[in-house]
DNA sequence: GTCTATAACCTGATAGAC
DNA sequence: GTCTATCAGGTTATAGAC
């Protein structure tokens, strides 16, 4: 451990504030999980808001940062956009299985970062999908082709709590269900083109 | 209005718990709803807990009631299953915009609710959509077969905020964006499987 | 059954000693 | 910079009058 204690306390923030979100986090909570104490969390950070400003931009980044670079590269098929985001993604969230739940949570209760997603309107357009659906003449609208690779990527992490606890998904099953999943999902949005 | 007090709490704490979920709810805020005193919701329902539990059961129940009975009909075919399930969920939903991420979103944090599904373990085996798949040839596993559906069927309200927020899609577009949706997901899921 | 007043508790933030 | 003690505000729940 060569944190300093403002890093000791934005890797606690970043634990809790991801597992529970904003309003079921206690700064108590976060000051326990970093060794510290609490006056420290204001000392550094003035307030709970501002320590959770930093860990929603570096997640909101995180989990939005890739999608848009793959879908705008004219030099990459469907087929390769297809697998780039479902290996990314799969990889990505495999290791921060909160990270969709906790961003889908906040945008619904959070100003902030709700003004922070109109901003960067960046994927607004996507006619680099469009041409390239046209050209091959697939009808299906560039809205539901992306809805349908985005839902079946991140979907199985956001049920996750769901399939586990009604016995569908064990547990110690769940990487392989992704990883195998994820070798799938091109072909099976390819699929739905037809 | 000829609802008794009880039924006026009952409906008011329906309203809010579903928009923002237990913990983000204020008792005061039901009561305010419900039009009476903040001191008889404890006097009918004796605590905050005890009313969120017959919310979140008659909620629970209404987003899961009606998969298990249209999965496991021997006499209901592949395509028609996925078509019964798409237009119940998307009718359903329509309706009830918060649903699906209020129960998955309590169940994270729900020890109660956690128990409820464990015990409700009735989907946890479905040999008729097996069997349907193997009578038919397709390879792909139950599980995935119905976590496709699931996740076509179900996304586009989880993630809603995020797509009317960056533009993708607007807010008055958003139900015939579904409705269309909703005819074309037996085509897609059935396509996945060749 | 319904209300007002208040107790009991929790939580974010700060004061002040070291 | 770091700690203990405490404040200030808000929230659930209850006591007690009507």
């Amino acid at each position: 451990m060569e944190l300093t204690t403002e890093e000791k306390i934005i890797t606690a923030a970043r634990t809790i504030f991801t597992q529970k979100g904003f309003n079921a986090t206690r700064t108590r909570d976060i000051a326990d999980e970093a060794g510290i104490n609490l006056a420290l969390l204001n000392y550094y950070f003035r307030s709970k808001k501002n320590l959770f400003r930093i860990i929603i931009e570096e997640k909101f980044d995180e989990l939005f940062g890739m999608i848009e670079p793959i879908l705008s590269d004219v030099n990459v098929s469907l087929e390769e956009k297809i697998e780039a985001l479902a290996a990314n993604y799969t990889n990505l969230l495999l290791v921060n299985e909160d990270l969709p739940f906790f961003v889908l949570s906040e945008l619904k209760s959070n100003e902030y970062i709700l003004e922070k997603v109109k901003k960067n309107t960046r994927m607004l357009s996507q006619p680099v999908i469009e041409n390239q659906l046209k050209e091959r003449g697939f009808t299906i609208s560039t809205l539901n082709f992306i809805m349908n690779i985005v839902s079946l990527i991140l979907f199985p992490f956001i049920s996750k709590p769901l399939f586990v606890s009604t016995g569908l998904v064990k547990e110690e099953d769940f990487t392989n269900f992704v990883m195998n999943r994820k070798q799938h999902i091109p072909t099976w949005v390819m699929n739905t083109l037809k």
